[in-house]
RNA sequence: UGGGGUGUGGCCAAGUGGUUAAGGCAGCGGGUUUUGAUCCCGCCAUUCGUAGGUUCGAAUCCUACCACCCCAGCCA
């Protein structure tokens, strides 16, 4: 419908084609194989596949694996899948890791030319040297070697004679700069620890600082999108592109990253909460990782549409999560597959029906009939959700009362007759008289009722499990908290079960759902063999609970 | 006077000297509706962090101030 919002990023881009600057756009997805993917990371997938793709250049996917030490496979793996189900596809697949020979010739260079050295302070010593931010530090008492030395050092590194952390491999820029990441910043450290990718050939592993800029250059990228918390290293970044020989000059730009309210995205809390098991893992649908909201049913283009929706600035910000929730509903409202589904049932005796079962034909969308239709039965006895029955109803309840008819939707007008109350006085069974005149779609009685509700042939409905998702915090910032599980919502996840139609058993198990009136759900992928448990993604908008 | 950033409605966000400050989300009011959903229509910033200044004219330029965020890993 509307044109793609615009973001200074974009309009920058087109500007620098305009003028001819640039001829093609390549950018990449950096991520460090050492966790799940997740809504944040989604915002930069969006933003870097999708100014490769609108300005018809490339897009790779970059694993920065320069630190073994946190890395794995599984990881690797995931990221691979995430990506694809998201939709994006990369030019090339790469990794920092197949860099590293040519990362060492450049440290070389560096060392050579005077703007390296190898320091053998201890980790403390550079600490205390460091300085602070309002005072400068001190040089170390290596930092003069002679360059020979430097190289020999450096070579030693490298061929495995140095124990980790005897030494490190430091750019020459200032200890008294007042940008700390010029302070002598770390280019190489010794990590005696076996690569998922290189295995044990290197025992000296490149720092992001130094590596990044360089695998920028070496795939030709020319926008280096990063988050803000990288902007003070793009003084170095340029000091190391502008001392070494390398084949483009990629630029960096950095833009906002995103704070999802009630989300935590820190990767360390994340991984506590699945350590320690307060979510059955990084695929809990409570979870803000792709996997996790896969498998609670949101889908890739909802996930999209929500980055396009928050746009991309360099501005603070915190997303309400009603836009993710929005961005979700309207996805899903024209790609969900519709069906009944009773939560509470409540029995319903039509009392004048004395025909064995009626098979009704019913679209699986009233509005996109390309979906195709399904059968319900219409019986004598039925299921409808509790909360659509009222003995004392307040003002404006135009559900199932006493005295009262509704619509039960795609079959008939039924007028109520009775209740039958359990000793604690409240509804165990209903009676009513269905009206033959007003079968749906055949309707000639003119008859008009306030209510439409759903319902489930009582004998054919199948019973399954459901998984009612919540927020996961009871908090708005439960990123402020150094425990975030003492926020859990403990109504996060409510178990339960309700009655479905059985056509359901016709769809894929990975259709989207809509319950009509109740929510959006999705089969859970762990559904045993014998009942399904379905996930609610999100719930319908509901004004009348709201003004209740 | 460490350095680097950011401040436009409840939440996002266009706008970069020239009529009444786009749009989205949320909200409110109304219409349609066999989902209290969807859909449709309307309303929702005399004002752009604050105070001054420049100008015929400022959210856009200048000055000062205020608030918030990031930086002292051999993490990314």
């Amino acid at each position: 419908m509307s044109e793609k919002p615009t973001n200074f990023i974009r309009t920058k881009i087109s500007d620098q084609i305009k003028q001819g600057q640039i001829d093609q756009v390549v950018t990449r997805f950096p991520p460090e194989p050492n966790g799940y993917l997740h809504v944040g990371h989604a915002k930069s997938i969006c933003l870097n596949f999708g100014l490769a793709e609108e300005f018809g250049g490339r897009c790779n996917l970059r694993f920065d694996d320069t630190n073994p030490e946190k890395e794995s496979q599984e990881y690797i793996d995931a990221i691979e899948e995430d990506l694809r189900w998201l939709g994006f596809e990369w030019s090339e697949l790469c990794h920092t890791a197949d860099y590293f020979e040519k990362l060492f010739e450049w440290a070389l260079h560096l060392i050579r030319n005077g703007d390296a050295y190898v320091d053998e302070q201890s980790a403390e010593e550079m600490r205390e040297n460091r300085g602070t931010l309002k005072q400068v530090g001190f040089d170390s008492p290596y930092r003069d070697r002679s360059i020979s030395e430097n190289e020999s050092l450096f070579l030693k590194m490298r061929e495995g004679q140095m124990s980790e952390g005897a030494a490190v491999l430091r750019a020459k820029i200032s200890m008294s700069a007042a940008n700390m990441n010029l302070r002598d910043p770390a280019l190489y450290r010794i990590r005696h620890t076996k690569h998922p990718r290189t295995g044990d050939k290197w025992c000296i592993y490149p720092t992001y600082d130094y590596a990044h800029g360089q695998s920028d250059a070496i795939e030709g990228v020319t926008h280096s999108l990063c988050t803000l918390e990288f902007e003070d290293h793009r003084p170095l970044y340029e000091w190391l592109l502008k001392r070494l020989p390398l084949p483009s000059r990629p630029k960096q730009t950095e833009f906002s990253r995103l704070e999802l309210e009630g989300t935590v995205t820190s990767k360390r809390k994340l991984n506590s909460l699945v350590q320690e098991g307060y979510v059955s893992g990084w695929d809990d649908p409570r979870m803000p990782t792709i996997v996790g909201m896969r498998r609670r049913g949101f889908s890739p283009e909802g996930i999209r549409l929500f980055c396009e929706r928050i746009g991309v600035t360099r501005k603070p910000n915190t997303i309400e999560l009603q836009i993710l929730e929005g961005s979700i509903r309207d996805d899903l409202e024209s790609r969900a597959h519709k069906a009944m589904a009773v939560m509470d049932p409540l029995k319903v005796v039509v009392t004048n029906w004395d025909q064995g079962p009626l098979s009704l034909r019913v679209p699986w969308h009233p509005k996109r009939l390309e979906l195709g239709s399904r059968t319900m039965l219409f019986g004598r006895e039925l299921y409808i959700d509790r909360s659509d029955f009222e003995l004392d109803p307040p003002d404006g309840f135009f559900r199932l009362v006493p005295g009262g008819s509704v619509r039960l939707k795609y079959g008939f007008i039924v007028d109520f007759e009775d209740v039958i109350l359990d000793d604690k006085g409240s509804a165990k069974e209903v009676h009513v008289r269905y009206d033959p005149e007003t079968r749906s779609g055949q309707d000639k009685s003119g008859r008009k009722v306030k209510g439409t509700i759903h319902w489930v042939h009582a004998e054919s409905a199948e019973e399954v499990d459901v998984r009612l998702y919540d927020r996961m915090f009871t908090v708005p910032d439960p990123g402020n908290y150094e425990d975030p599980s003492s926020v859990i919502n403990p109504e996060s996840l409510i178990l339960g079960t309700a009655h479905v139609e059985p056509a359901l058993g016709h769809l894929m198990p990975e259709a989207y759902l809509q319950f009509e009136r109740v929510g959006f759900f999705k089969q859970d992928p762990a559904s045993g063999q014998g009942r399904l448990t379905y996930n609610r993604s999100v719930t319908l908008k509901d004004a009348w609970t709201k003004k209740s």
